[in-house]
DNA sequence: TCCGCCAAGTTGTATATACAGGCTAGTCCA
DNA sequence: TGGACTAGCCTGTATATACAACTTGGCGGA
């Protein structure tokens, strides 16, 4: 579909969100300011206004008064329940992240997992299946399908240093996420990656990941319940910072 | 703090975030045009046209071309790590939802509940336990703390028909939420309200609830984990529908 | 009566212009 | 040499204006 029928500043919007993803544009890289865009696309500055911010509100970018504009670390994004990268997490903590690859092979798509991916039973897929270490101890299990098409390149890569989640979202930007989140007994194998005791729980995080407008990797996280725990921020719609710091009075405006 | 230092654009929605959450403006009802707002509130047209631009990005307004501006129907919306209202999320269901009221006591605090409501050991509180039932299944015990302060009349009300979260809400707008999820196994009491078989473990949310700037109730709510189960969707900065329809060349955008 | 058309109001977008305020690099002065 | 200042760029906001597209209601003609 062409776009000719997109408003002007969504083209710049699209034009830039491209590059990025692209990664002809990567974190901290300077994005042209809005006199370049007014000269270099003959559109207005309030048109290259409206999409720069926009991409502001919508994390692509950053913007300094007096500096410029400047892609985001997607890295350091962080969000409500929170589709979390467990090194950076572990990073966060200030401990030491291990990680034992136990499976990268490729495969065909069947059952749940077809069905999770929206895929025909059959359609190449990887399967990964990793041990997640925080200072030597086992936190989570990671067994991830991923679609094959999306990510050709999974075979060669060395999860232990990158994960597969910092992987698949250095290749196209994350769209959309699905999750459960379950309280569960482990299945024999996982309690023994895990190292947990007898009818000690798990957490299950169950997640399918969007890209390119479709789910692209499905994942299900096993984590002991003694030692791990999901925290959520929750700021509704319009906490303001003014909800109750307010003394505009109708018909009066300050200027 | 005043708000003389605030764009106009933000008053203008701060002025509209107001009326609808204070009642003045309910779902459905009409907000005032943007050429009507450039009368009033004697603001150029862009300006009235950002700040309801902005609200309805936020999810506060839907704006239909021709017809007008009108307050969005908050049950529709949806956040990541919901901050449900268990009787609501079964009537979502078409379930039919139950309560037993334990207990509803006026206590004082003491450790944990102090310091999770940030208050002198001994303030006054409410102690509430609930047992919540799915069509007759146990599916939720509520252990719930409220400060006395913010809820004085908690003694009064009968929680078997309104839940202690939709009296809290109705009280004071929800303004932050800090969750904790966790998966464990339940101690004997928990067990024998939601009729758990021995060693099922359960999916624990500890939900702390801010309003007027300050934490005012503290709950711990216990699911069987065999019968439930979280769920969240994301969608993060900038979904942008259009991110593999993009045939915009640079230096190339049409008119 | 009924259908079609038009006027008025509304949102959506685009432009030109203006001023305020932040940041930086380079210049000039002591 | 070192520090203060300023010119130039940047973002942030505000306004006036314009045109397009959509919706509704009312008017007029068949």
């Amino acid at each position: 579909m062409s776009n000719s029928s997109k408003p002007r500043y969504q083209q710049l919007k699209d034009l830039i969100i491209r590059q990025i993803s692209s990664g002809a544009l990567g974190p901290h890289d300077r994005v042209p300011s809005e006199n370049e865009l007014v000269e270099r696309m003959s559109v207005s500055r309030m048109t290259a206004n409206r999409a720069l911010r926009e991409l502001t509100d919508e994390g692509y970018v950053e913007r300094i008064a007096g500096r410029g504009t400047f892609v985001s670390d997607f890295r350091s994004r962080s969000h409500m329940l929170e589709v979390h990268n467990i090194a950076d997490e572990i990073a966060q903590r200030g401990h030491q992240h291990g990680c034992d690859v136990l499976r990268n092979s490729r495969q065909h798509a069947r059952g749940e997992i077809a069905r999770a991916l929206d895929v025909e039973q059959g359609t190449d897929i990887f399967h990964l299946l990793l041990v997640h270490f925080e200072n030597g101890a086992p936190i989570q299990v990671e067994d991830r399908h991923v679609l094959a098409e999306f990510a050709p390149e999974c075979a060669g890569q060395d999860f232990g240093s990158v994960t597969p989640s910092a992987y698949l979202t250095s290749i196209a930007p994350l769209q959309e996420a699905e999750q459960i989140v379950r309280a569960q007994l482990p299945n024999a194998a996982v309690r023994r990656h895990l190292q947990m005791p007898e009818g000690e729980p798990c957490l299950v995080v169950m997640r399918r990941t969007w890209a390119h407008g479709r789910p692209v990797t499905f994942a299900r996280l096993h984590h002991p319940g003694s030692r791990y725990e999901l925290t959520g921020h929750y700021t509704p719609p319009g906490t303001s910072k003014s909800a109750s710091d307010n003394v505009v009075q109708l018909e009066n405006l300050q200027r």
